[in-house]
DNA sequence: CGAGGACTTGAGCCAGTTCAACTCATGTGG
DNA sequence: CCACATGAGTTGAACTGGCTCAAGTCCTCG
């Protein structure tokens, strides 16, 4: 879903109604998009950066509950108040039109409003996806699969390539990585460090891992996907 | 988004072509409807009965991650497979049509998929909920916040006129329950008791209580938009 | 160079899981 | 109609993964 999933395949025409109505604005980290129960005045897209969604208990245990990269969109549409806040995770730019002439926009042009409905739907499996992982995965396995979807998501160019050294750049601070996971900076910590003893990964930087044993990763995980798809990966650099 | 809520709202002659092309199906407690990473042929609306939406890992962990109950649709369209089982959590009977078919309607009828549309970002919606409770809250949190939900569910129409005896029915069992809540039986039973001990409900049987102490309840959630809500029904209760 | 923020590491503690025993309701077959 | 099996739910007791708290290190920036 990622990668300018919304820009691409929509029709020039369309595209350009879009940007005539938008305009561009920049975040500084922290900074508030949109307020949790607040009215959602503006609908966009992440030109470069990174939004986090996240929700709040009344004592301030928050929850991330997606983050947003480049091509994502964001805001939600048929709703005044979604309860989520919209955050930037560090220096983001956005294109950014009003809620109620996008809404026009998706009534004059079926193609966008299915798309909207394919982006939405791939939103679900992701979320859904994350439940699984907070309701029944311990740290080390949500580590291990949140390395794997990094993986996956530079995956598709360079998978059909040569393998070449695996290296993932997490786009979030610590803290917000434990609040996505649903744990503490501790515990993530720990799990990293614990897979570089373990020789799964080696540590660039707190930011930046080479993945050196993905099928480990992968059993480590317990997510009966990455293991199938691992497996394969292995076999076909075995075959080469 | 529950309550028939994609039968209403769609026109007639949409309606007569979607039953034309459907056949009603019934399943037993247990039966699976659509396997995970399985082909989706079918797609439906839940006629009475209880689905289960439930995703596994590779050692047999369970989340349920979503609860359909009567007018909720099941199936994903536009893909072929969505890696959620759907399984009968108690006699249901189903409402089916072919997936092409409904994907065909949807072109047909805009009005129909703007109906679609609408429900799964209700969809979306309640699964960042569900983020945030598999994430951060505690046992007894999660706990009032699915009765205080259920309370929700019913309401509309009971919450206009007088308060009235707030009994809950829950839909599924124990162990549905705790894979839905993410713990186990145990902790499920503990928290329900320790909450009759405390006054604030009273235990009918084990899948009916009567919710004596909502405001209570709303406290003991954690959630500050049941806090709100309970507030302003005591307020209106001493009013009356 | 000093302050502050982000990350790491260690140690103790506790909520919730696990395991096991029990109750209770339901249904089945002799 | 009763004996018995079966499954759902409850309760108790022990164990433990991960949280909390505290003390570091390292890096960045004024």
């Amino acid at each position: 879903m990622h990668g300018c999933s919304l820009c691409a395949d929509i029709d020039e025409p369309v595209w350009q109604e879009i940007s005539r109505n938008s305009r561009v604005r920049a975040f500084s980290p922290g900074d508030t998009v949109t307020g949790e129960a607040e009215d959602t005045i503006f609908v966009g897209f992440v030109i470069s950066g990174v939004l986090r969604l996240q929700k709040t208990l009344s004592d301030g245990r928050q929850q991330i509950v997606g983050l947003l990269l480049p091509g994502d969109m964001f805001g939600r549409i048929f709703s005044r108040t979604s309860d989520v806040a919209i955050e930037a995770a560090c220096e983001t730019r956005l294109c950014q039109l009003n809620r109620a002439t996008f809404e026009a926009l998706l009534g004059k042009y079926p193609q966008l409003e299915r798309r909207i409905l394919r982006s939405q739907l791939e939103r679900l499996d992701e979320a859904q996806n994350w439940m699984l992982l907070l309701g029944c995965q311990n740290v080390m396995e949500r580590v291990a699969t949140f390395l794997l979807l990094q993986l996956d998501r530079k995956g598709p160019e360079e998978r059909h390539g040569a393998p070449g050294p695996s290296i993932i750049a997490v786009p979030v601070s610590r803290t917000d990585l434990a609040a996505y996971l649903g744990t503490t900076v501790e515990s993530i910590s720990r799990a990293v460090h614990e897979l570089g003893r373990k020789g799964v990964l080696r540590i660039i930087d707190s930011r930046h891992f080479e993945i050196l044993d993905s099928r480990r990763l992968a059993r480590l995980s317990g997510r009966t996907e990455f293991e199938h798809d691992m497996e394969q990966n292995f076999r076909r650099e075995l075959a080469a």
